[in-house]
DNA sequence: TTTTGCCGACCGACGAGTCGGTCAATTTTT
DNA sequence: AAAAATTGACCGACTCGTCGGTCGGCAAAA
């Protein structure tokens, strides 16, 4: 290993440290009540070093945030990637974000701290960062998404919407059950939601009824692929 | 009219003139970087006057989003209460959500702002308020749901649940609306949601095989009335 | 000796909340 | 009716702790 490296390798691990504690205490007092001096306290460093390695503290913050959703995508592709049945894979993929939102439900209230931020920021890093993460999951859902539909257990909704509802949905039941103070099971909630999506709420008379009105939506979504 | 009643309704008056302005100081910085000589310059009063009605920057805050929430439920009581069929009324409520969701846009970060404050705050006001907002809106979604049931509209899924499961559906998908730049239109995302959640994505030879598994989940729900 | 990483004392902007004082309107006194 | 006294809403200069960011110097590594 040469030189360079190891000083690189120091350099990152510094970083990573840095990112570490600022998690805890942005987790812990929020964005604005953290101050650089808790964090370089707890990390055992000085408050100056942190400047050494992010020039602001929005800087930093933006890398609490890159470093949770490298690792929700990763996870997330990883989960899809153990299963080729589709069916299971959707389940797997369930699963996981369960998973990774219980052991980060402590830090929701930063997630919604960064969501505000990104959006009046004047840095466009913020928001960027949300919809390619938001990009990637998207395109994980729509590939399952038409998978399901290939072996014929989905109708042929409009997949790329589908998978951004869901999405939207996700987020949406993550963030009532935290200001609901966990009060049931988030893995409760899912699986609620996905009998709802997957088999309707209409009786079957009643669907037969709205049957046009239905397909025509399902068929042509809200959402398209920007250029 | 005597002079004390005109002495409060001018005291009310300034009060409305001074949330008002918080309202458009907030949602314009955002709740950290609004100063109160902001808000009191925009209302062309003194900065001292502010405190006359409110003592703390935070309850100015909580006055705002109770002005918000008071109108919301209010707007949605009324829509409901305009409606006998289950099926108009139950349209009727989400187009007034759709039409307050818009003319709020503007305010989702300062929305996203009291959320992760109420989550943080020693003071439970703020989270007492969120979740009083969520039972009364919840209540109408019950009711109309039981309401659909009873006219054989919906299956027999649990009520109280997916009333819930509405609420946090529809905060996600206006916050992905939002996130995602307005970049379509809301009323599309939600027409879609209603098509999806109402009929199913399921084919009917799926729905077959999937129907217990299904029934027990939407006959289980997963929220319980607290005592 | 030079370079690199580290440090924390220091700075200055900043803003929430305070408080002594003003003034116009109302009430009381003459 | 005029003058005097009282009230309280209103104001903004000021205080004072806070905290993001800087910088000069120190120590370890090269």
């Amino acid at each position: 290993m040469s030189k360079q490296q190891e000083s690189n390798e120091r350099r990152d691990a510094k970083r990573e440290l840095i990112v570490k504690s600022a998690i805890h205490i942005f987790g812990q007092k929020g964005f604005h009540a953290a101050k650089i001096q808790d964090i370089a306290d707890f990390a055992s460093i000085g408050k100056g070093t942190v400047y050494e390695y992010f020039s602001t503290k929005d800087e930093l913050f933006l890398a609490v945030y890159d470093k949770w959703m490298d690792e929700f995508e990763a996870q997330m592709t990883a989960s899809a990637e153990q299963h080729t049945n589709p069916v299971s894979k959707a389940d797997a993929l369930i699963d996981t974000a369960i998973d990774f939102y219980e052991t980060h439900a402590q830090y929701a209230s930063i997630l919604l701290e960064f969501w505000a931020h990104a959006l009046r920021s004047e840095d466009t890093h913020f928001l960027e960062r949300i919809r390619e993460m938001k990009q990637t999951l998207a395109n994980l859902g729509e590939q399952v998404t038409r998978q399901l539909q290939s072996v014929k257990a989905f109708t042929d909704v409009d997949a790329v919407s589908f998978s951004r509802l869901e999405l939207g949905i996700s987020d949406g039941i993550f963030l009532q059950w935290i200001l609901d103070g966990k009060a049931y099971s988030l893995r409760d909630a899912y699986k609620f939601r996905q009998s709802v999506i997957g088999a309707g709420l209409m009786t079957p008379a009643f669907r037969k009824v709205m049957s046009l009105k239905t397909k025509k939506h399902l068929k042509k979504g809200f959402w398209k692929r920007p250029e």
